[in-house]
DNA sequence: CTTGACTCTGTACTATGGTACAGGGTGTAT
DNA sequence: ATACACCCTGTACCATAGTACAGAGTCAAG
């Protein structure tokens, strides 16, 4: 096919390394198409979509495997899209967590330059005095939501 | 000091593993305040609130390397106010595009799981497909910002 | 037919954030 | 005094997500 490239044209095609490519292929996630006489590994359209897949989950803070485990519900013709869906929806939840906890960092940050500004020895840190409470909230089912 | 902990009893009250606290140690992120002549490490009350802010920074998404810097906010008397503002505002740059990449993730996968409740079977599941579709967004100058 | 760009396999290395011993010493209760 | 939990240092190991060769083969142009 005159769609199919190999592994340099399509690692710089979408954007990554070739060793990504044959680190992905020793994964199960990303095989070549084809293979011409001399070994050299051949990518269809197939291929290269599969691999922006991978680009596009990884960039929403899914980890290889769970991207391994969504594209494995897209070729099992049994697998339900709840499935997918629910995948979804606890990611959505510890984003929304992680969002609000940022958002309650980046507060207490300006707070410490506002205090910084006003050229007060600032040896009582607003940043610590948010962060050292204990009564973090239990974790909303998965710290290393965003990792 | 009768709040002087062993690392035992810190690890427990944190809720962290002994040898965590001392992996913690060769980072320089957390040192024992004191010894015990048997060389027992003991740790006071700032140590106890300074492990609970890396566990909690921890859990907002930075990295240990990252925890160093915010630690050091802590103005200590010789730093000059200069120094720990511009520190503090690129943290806060970073907290705020984390935030920013944070949302539109949340977006995206919200409107993944919106497609998906049509529940179709999987070969046709709108939320393959809306990853697949290679809408390369233009990244905020910061890829990684979930890692 | 040689040069240079590309690819192959295989292995080692990186960084991050830990965890798991091994082989000792310490502290205290019975 | 001896069992037992606890601590020490040091080193090795784990997963995740790659990156960097080495040493060899391939392919196209000049």
């Amino acid at each position: 096919m005159t769609t199919d490239l190999k592994i340099g044209q399509l690692a710089k095609q979408v954007g990554v390394n070739i060793e990504t490519v044959r680190y992905y292929e020793r994964l199960n996630l990303l095989g070549p198409t084809s293979r011409l006489p001399s070994g050299y590994r051949l990518y269809n359209r197939e291929a290269q979509r599969r691999l922006r897949f991978i680009k596009n989950a990884q960039a929403l803070g899914f980890t290889l495997h769970e991207i391994e485990e969504l594209l494995d519900l897209r070729v099992s013709s049994t697998a339900r899209c709840g499935d997918v869906q629910r995948t979804a929806e606890a990611k959505l939840k510890h984003v929304e967590a992680k969002v609000r906890d940022l958002q309650a960092l980046a507060r207490a940050l300006r707070s410490l330059i506002r205090d910084c500004r006003a050229g007060q020895p600032t040896d009582r840190c607003p940043i610590l005095q948010s962060l050292e409470k204990n009564e973090r909230r239990e974790n909303h089912g998965n710290r290393n939501a965003t990792r």
